[in-house]
RNA sequence: GGGCCCGUAGCUUAGCCUGGUUAGAGCGCCCGGCUGAUAACCGGGAGGUCCGGGGUUCGAAUCCCCGCGGGCCCA
């Protein structure tokens, strides 16, 4: 095995999966349980970055887990495609800006297709970078698109089936509205798009009717809403004052009145009479804008104090101008009073005829416009900025406005104790993500369903041209069919987009003319309905059987309100259970000042980048083991090639040191069984077969909670310190020797670790592991299956777990660890040997470690080690120590002549080492040795111990004396004598 | 204004639920060492008011309260 080229690799298992179809023969169903995940639709409208990398790499590593757990899976892959998100690309595409252009200029056909083109762009690089590259094995052969005809037909089924459980109607109410995009917008949908904006405040004074002098003081951030001011609310409860501020009087509520002087920065002020709110109910006031806004002149019931305990005593005046048609409360107090519902604002953001002055302008030109008015009409007392957190549009950045108008919905906020039921059936992982599921689940509202767009599922709601009250709702395309008297010649899945659906035109025996109302469904319902159209549900009964309620689905955590909870609202709508079993809540990925990425600050890294440059396996790794995944992620460029460096590697050698000399000893699983060992092991044996097998228990445990970073921590700290530091440096020596058959003890050991080792890191790196199947397990056992991955692994052992004994290495290894600190100390190197080691410690202590001195003696370079109940041993003998823990070890401060012989003999074989290997030799290779060196202490070590160093070099010949020709020379300083070192390879 | 979460070394963090030796690790820095698979690695050093204050307790990073700072969400 060549050294790990981690690129290449993975590119060479790419090809070989490919070629074996190894990803298909992986998904096919063999009648094992089944472990069914639903794929969250990646919206095909821009390019994948490492956010979405990380939740894919989530998807993949567990379906590989449980597919080696024995599970059939079921990975079906999924585009969601259609939506405001495509519509707002394309118009930037097209250079659109409202949505006349679209229609007038662009035309609906054309328009369509083009975001089908845009779809189709951006899925290659989905495909590509996202799914294939990564080594994510979903179905994309099979994946759903929800702009097809067969999968959207359930949206409609979805909408058929809210209505007749009574759960559809019309409602005309106050919407928060994307002027830009000229449609209305869901709660959830207001939800994603909370920023920071800067808006006008300003303090406005309404003139009392009939009183001369005497204000209303009220405080807005929208002055536009004003033009379509109906009333003033007051809190029933609150005291206000009128302030007397030199010959004018307002109104201001008591509580506020220092505040708000400070804010006008009014110098003198006194509070002339005080009353309670429910006193100035009924005061009616002249419009602000009347004079300008003829239609107020013919509003009734209008321009009054009313009440409302909404009212906030912590900002503004205390008294709040109220727009029936503009704030969803100032509606619901408009239909209480009988306040008129003005709404002059357009869908786009523009003032319709009836708003006198204003007609034509836009909200914010309408706000400057009405500052200046009522500057000049002396009614504006202060306008300043504010900056605070408000919504606006989740697609296109634009902030949101209120406005009253007539939409569709579903009444969700009815089936809420069915919502917090059926998710009470849900796993949720981590916990900490569930309260913010619930409490939205708790205050859920009635979903607005209906948009004004084009690019998405029709609306499946007709109205009766000649009756208007008559409702028809469509929820199939068969049924569609039936109805029609007249279908455009198209196939499906145009015929269900607009604009050839409303070519369509129904009749009924009540009815002979049906119009469709001019909506989209909200793009939500689209992916919300994947539980059963990914699988055409009402269609394939037995598959939807299998896969329904989903195993197992994950997104990142601003789909809490997006697609976890669409889907489970459509899934309760349908049949008020959840259709999911477990959900996993991913954190975000950040940059790695922990920044939100964006295109703004141009700190995306983007999929493709990412992989190009880190590889596959390297990417996944990191991604997986270095947070937990609930938690944000801070995204390091520097950490993830640390990855490769320093565990990747380390994986990858410690294969090539076995397979080296399994190879070179012919070693074969099948002849060489652990079984035949059993009973020859030494006690590092026995404690890696223990580790390995409570490592997999750990593996599974943390599996079990989906804190997948602790998972596969588990196995990398297993691999890097107790198998490649620990066991593999215990050993050496034992492989290296060829007097005993010990050394297959030892292969087969490692083999049995090995071989579960690949398996249980395949979920993690599967292209590493996949590589060393092929170039390990299959090199010694051909008749293996021809991917790790079509595998099962072994459940842990639990009769080769021995916690007793690993507590005792866990003792051991500090041990070692503090002789080294102690050696350091006396700067007596490792590589010198010491005649002893003396632990002090508990009797308790003491049992654990006593059988353990060989490992300790090995790991330390000393001849023996001895164990003590007293710190006397230690100091009788005049040696040093450190203590830790309640554990002592001891080491004597000097070595004996025989041990100074013996370490210059290692300083020697050191260096004949390094030169082997500057030679290229391989392990088996022998070699002829000269040491030439003035030094009698270097020529003594030399002769006495040839044996040693002959062997350790794997020397024929070691001679003293003057290095004849052919020979690759080197001179060393050794402890400060020189020395020149000749090796050959022996012929 | 309300809800949820977070605050531990220069940076990233474990420990907190279930209170108990000297708060553990990785990265970075300095010194030393090891290495016949490993551009790895090992030991030592510098670096911590465990956000602040109060309380409970024999004992608090951990539990409770208040405050400060940050994040997410809702009005």
């Amino acid at each position: 095995m060549p050294p790990l080229e981690i690129k290449k690799i993975e590119d060479e298992v790419r090809r070989y999966w490919k070629e074996r179809d190894i990803p298909l023969k992986w998904r096919t169903q063999t009648g094992r349980p089944i472990f069914s995940f639903l794929e969250g639709p990646p919206t095909a409208n821009g390019y994948p970055h490492t956010g979405h990398l990380r939740g894919r790499v989530y998807k993949d590593f567990v379906l590989r887990y449980y597919r080696l757990r024995g599970y059939d899976v079921w990975a079906q892959g999924g585009w969601d495609e259609q939506g405001l998100p495509v519509e707002v690309e394309v118009e930037k595409k097209l250079g659109v800006k409202t949505k006349r252009e679209i229609t007038e200029r662009i035309g609906l056909e054309r328009f369509v297709e083009e975001c089908n083109k845009l779809v189709d762009y951006y899925l290659t690089f989905w495909r590509l970078y996202a799914t294939e590259y990564i080594g994510l094995w979903l179905d994309l052969e099979n994946a759903y698109e929800t702009r097809k005809s067969r999968y959207l037909e359930y949206v409609w089924y979805i909408v058929k089936r809210a209505w007749e459980r009574g759960l559809l109607y019309e409602g005309h109410r106050v919407l928060p509205f994307c002027p830009r995009c000229e449609t209305a917008l869901s709660d959830a949908e207001v939800d994603m798009g909370y920023e920071e904006k800067e808006s006008p405040s300003v303090y406005v004074k309404f003139k009392i009717r009939g009183r001369e002098g005497e204000y209303l003081l009220i405080w807005t951030t929208t002055p536009w809403t004003l033009i379509d001011n109906e009333a003033v609310a007051v809190h029933p409860e609150a005291e206000y004052c009128l302030i007397d501020v030199g010959g004018e009087r307002w109104y201001i509520a008591r509580g506020l009145v220092e505040r708000v002087a400070s804010e006008l920065g009014l110098r003198t002020w006194r509070c002339v009479e005080v009353r309670k709110g429910s006193e100035l109910r009924g005061l009616s006031y002249d419009h602000p804008l009347g004079e300008e806004v003829p239609i107020h002149r013919n509003h009734s019931n209008s321009h009054y104090v009313v009440d409302a305990e909404f009212v906030s005593l912590e900002e503004g005046t205390g008294l709040v101008h109220i727009a029936p048609g503009h704030g969803p409360e100032d509606y619901e107090l408009g239909v209480r009073y009988g306040l008129p519902v003005t709404s002059t604002v357009r869908i786009d953001g523009t003032f319709d005829d009836s708003s006198g002055v204003f007609q034509g302008l836009t909200v914010g030109e309408a706000s400057e416009l009405a500052v200046e008015i009522l500057r000049k009409k002396g009614l504006l007392v202060k306008v300043g900025k504010i900056v605070h957190r408000y919504p606006h549009c989740w697609r296109c950045g634009t902030p949101l406005i209120y406005r009253a108008d007539r939409q569709w919905f579903i009444a969700m906020s009815r089936l809420r104790n069915e919502l917090i039921e059926a998710l009470n059936s849900v796993e949720v992982f981590p916990k900490v993500h569930r309260n913010r599921f619930e409490s939205w689940l708790a205050n859920v509202k009635d979903w607005t369903i209906s948009r004004s767009r084009i690019w998405g599922t029709p609306l499946p709601i007709w109205r009766c041209v000649d009756d208007p009250s008559k409702i028809l709702v469509v929820g199939s395309i068969e049924e569609l069919k039936k109805l029609a008297v007249k279908v455009p010649d198209v196939d499906d899945d145009k015929l269900v987009h607009r604009p050839w659906i409303d070519q369509v035109e129904l009749s009924t025996p009540d009815c002979s003319k049906w119009v469709r109302e001019p909506f989209v469904v909200d793009v939500w319902i689209d992916s919300g309905v994947a539980w059963i159209a990914s699988v055409d549900g009402l269609r394939n009964r037995e598959l939807f059987s299998k896969v329904f309620p989903y195993s197992f689905i994950t997104e990142a955590i601003d789909q809490t309100r997006g697609w976890f909870y669409s889907l489970l609202a459509t899934s309760v709508i349908d049949r008020g259970v959840a259709p999911y079993r477990q959900i996993l809540i991913q954190g975000h990925v950040l940059d790695k000042y922990g920044r939100k990425m964006s295109k703004h600050l141009g700190n995306v890294v983007y999929a493709e980048d990412a992989l190009k440059r880190y590889g596959a396996d390297t990417l996944r790794l990191y991604l997986l083991f270095r947070y937990p995944p609930g938690d944000s992620f801070m995204f390091d460029p520097d950490e993830v090639r640390k990855v490769s460096t320093s565990i990747l590697n380390i994986v990858w050698n410690v294969f090539r040191f076995a397979g080296m000399y399994m190879d070179l000893d012919k070693f074969s699983p099948k002849q060489h069984e652990l079984s035949r060992y059993m009973g020859r092991l030494s006690v590092e044996d026995r404690w890696v077969l223990s580790r390995i097998n409570s490592v997999m228990r750990d593996f599974n445990k943390f599996m079990e909670g989906y804190e997948i970073n602790k998972a596969v921590q588990t196995m990398i700290d297993f691999t890097v310190e107790d198998l490649s530091r620990t066991y593999l440096k215990l050993v050496r020596p034992r492989v290296w020797s060829e007097e005993s058959d010990d050394r297959f003890v030892v292969y087969a050991v490692l083999y049995y670790v090995l071989k579960r080792l690949v398996k249980v890191f395949a979920p993690a790196v599967p292209h590493l592991m996949e590589a060393l199947w092929l170039n390990f397990i299959k090199y010694f056992e051909p008749e293996e299956s021809e991917s790790v991955h079509l595998t099962t692994v072994e459940e842990p052992d639990e009769s080769m777990i021995d916690t007793q004994l690993e507590e005792g290495f866990k003792l051991a290894l500090k041990v070692v660890e503090l002789a080294a600190s102690l050696r350091n100390r006396l700067g007596i190197k490792i590589r010198w040997p010491l005649r002893e080691a003396v632990i002090v410690a508990q009797e308790d202590v003491l049992k654990l470690v006593e059988y353990l001195g060989d490992v300790i003696s090995r790991l330390s370079n000393v001849k023996s080690v001895l164990v003590a109940r007293d710190i006397s041993t230690c100091t009788e003998k005049g040696y040093e120590y450190v203590e830790e823990g309640g554990v002592t070890v001891c080491l004597p401060n000097r070595i004996d002549e025989a041990l100074y012989m013996e370490a210059l003999a290692r300083e020697i074989v050191r260096r004949a080492q390094v030169m082997r290997k500057e030679l290229n030799l391989n392990v088996s290779d022998f070699i002829e040795m000269f040491v030439e060196a003035d030094s009698e202490d270097i020529r003594r070590a030399v002769n006495e111990l040839s044996s040693y160093i002959l062997k350790e070099v794997r020397a024929v010949k070691l001679s003293l004396g003057r290095i004849g020709d052919g020979y690759y020379t080197k001179t060393w300083d050794v402890e400060g004598f020189n020395v020149t070192i000749g090796i050959k390879r022996a012929s």
